[in-house]
RNA sequence: GCGGUCGUAGCUCAGUCGGUAGAGCACCUGGUUGUGGUCCAGGACGUCGCGGGUUCAAGUCCCGUCGAUCGCCCCA
């Protein structure tokens, strides 16, 4: 069985950085809440689609360098001689540009307004740290349509995200919307052109607080004190009727945001506010806008959940007008940093509930048997591999399998009270 | 890309003023014949991240390098 002293060469492997991976006890777990939100997603008839890992670099073409260096590409080891020109493919780095193109490529396959949703791996080749790693899952659901996409869908989008993270019993959560068209409305009406420096401060509000962001606005942005103060005034309002807009843009912005809002009232209370602070980096967002916290879990301080509404989705694609609005469940994230607090609880390291154990070899076809009954009633059931009865009983213990079946006898041990009694195995059930 | 911290057994770590490695957990075997979790006894497991330097002697000191980790930048 063990190879003598002869000393194997082994490579040691080293962890991968931002690449993470469970053990089964924690992978089982994973596959519980998939389903309970694939469950919920396919409640409101969202439909399931996969798309490769890669797409072409064009389709996933950079929008400035920062996004660049985060994109991984696929190349051969040894590519050939005369086919070494450009990577041409690249894994994706979030889900949203896959389906923009799977939307322009299917057009004429897919039924409008198109509700899908996606959980997959995305890639980001960026510095690990807490709760961002380099290789994640997502849980998107997104709604696409052909010209004009009713603003009803954006509360119903989120109303769907917030169900399906409190059916994985995490706490509350609380889901923050806001309306870009509003603060955007502002800067126009003020005349501020540097929209995207601005939103990427208002965005660090939370974290750097009022004064700072006072100071980065009028030293950074060259803004005055009275633009400023009318800023920070509008995103720390807190009655939406208040606002006074200064322009269409505003108008329209509160007017969806309130609607959306309203539709948001049959969830519990304190599930969805309206916070004019979030504003998302994204810039292709044009509309609403989400973000996610967890009021149970402070120590995870980043959103579980964001997303938004944006008016052309697949434009650089195809010569139609298809706005979409969408939401993204970090599911690596929020897994990670919950079970890094110790927020999670181990499963069992195997989805057996039935250990069958062979006590004698002349038992084994007894023990297929009843296995096999087992199975056929829809209970989990693994048969043990030989040895020692008292090894096969460990085994059971060490991998959670919560009963053990004596073939001979017919009788069944729960093994978390020690109890042993007759059983048939048609009939029984855990 | 920048900064802090850290690399010793599968894991978590100890290793005193430099004298060529230790614990716990996990693993394997046994404590008699067909019953787990406890306990007891025994066993296996280390190029002390890698390379160089100082020294009679380096896990320990110096330099470099790689990796990990936390944070910053950024975050579709």
């Amino acid at each position: 069985m063990s190879e003598k002293k002869d000393k194997k060469k082994i490579y040691k492997p080293k962890p991968i950085s931002g690449f993470p991976e469970w053990l089964p006890e924690y992978r089982a777990v994973e596959l519980q809440w998939l389903d309970k939100i694939r469950a919920v997603f396919e409640s409101y008839g969202f439909c399931s689609i996969e798309t490769p890992a890669v797409e072409e670099l064009e389709v996933i073409a950079a929008k400035g360098e920062d996004v660049d260096k985060e994109i991984y590409v696929l190349d051969r080891l040894q590519a050939d001689e005369d086919n070494k020109k450009d990577a041409r493919l690249a894994l994706h780095f979030d889900q949203t540009v896959p389906l923009a193109r799977y939307v322009a490529q299917h057009f004429d396959g897919l039924t409008f307004p198109f509700k899908r949703y996606q959980m997959q791996k995305v890639w980001r080749g960026e510095r690990p740290q807490m709760g961002r790693m380099r290789e994640f899952l997502q849980c998107d659901i997104d709604v696409i349509n052909v010209d004009h996409l009713p603003i009803h869908f954006d509360a119903e989008v989120a109303a769907i995200c917030y169900e399906a993270l409190a059916s994985l019993d995490i706490g509350r959560v609380q889901l923050r919307v806001s309306n870009r068209k509003i603060l955007l409305g502002l800067l126009e009406a003020l005349n501020i052109e540097d929209t995207i420096k601005v939103t990427s401060f208002i965005d660090k509000l939370e974290k750097i607080g009022r004064d700072e962001v006072e100071r980065v606005l009028n030293e950074d942005v060259g803004l005055e004190t009275d633009q400023i103060s009318q800023i920070l005034d509008l995103v720390t309002s807190k009655d939406l009727a208040a606002i006074d807009a200064k322009n269409d843009t505003m108008k329209e912005g509160v007017e969806e945001l309130s609607f959306v809002m309203k539709q948001l009232e049959t969830l519990p209370a304190d599930a969805a506010i309206a916070d004019l602070t979030i504003v998302r980096g994204l810039d292709y967002y044009t509309g609403t806008v989400y973000e996610t916290q967890l009021l149970d879990v402070p120590e995870f301080t980043g959103s579980v959940c964001s997303g938004g509404r944006y008016d052309d989705l697949a434009g650089s694609y195809i010569n139609k007008h298809l706005p979409g609005v969408g939401i993204s469940i970090g599911f690596s994230r929020l897994f990670d940093v919950l079970r890094q607090n110790g927020k999670i609880e181990a499963g069992p390291s195997s989805p057996a509930k039935v250990l069958v154990v062979l006590p004698a070899e002349d038992q084994r076809e007894a023990m297929n048997s009843v296995a096999q009954t087992l199975r056929k009633n829809g209970i989990n059931t693994e048969t043990a591999h030989g040895g020692k009865l008292k090894k096969q009983i460990a085994y059971a213990e060490k991998k959670g399998i919560p009963y053990v079946w004596f073939p001979a006898d017919g009788q069944v041990k729960d093994m978390a009270s020690g109890e042993q009694s007759d059983a048939d195995p048609e009939s029984w059930k855990p």
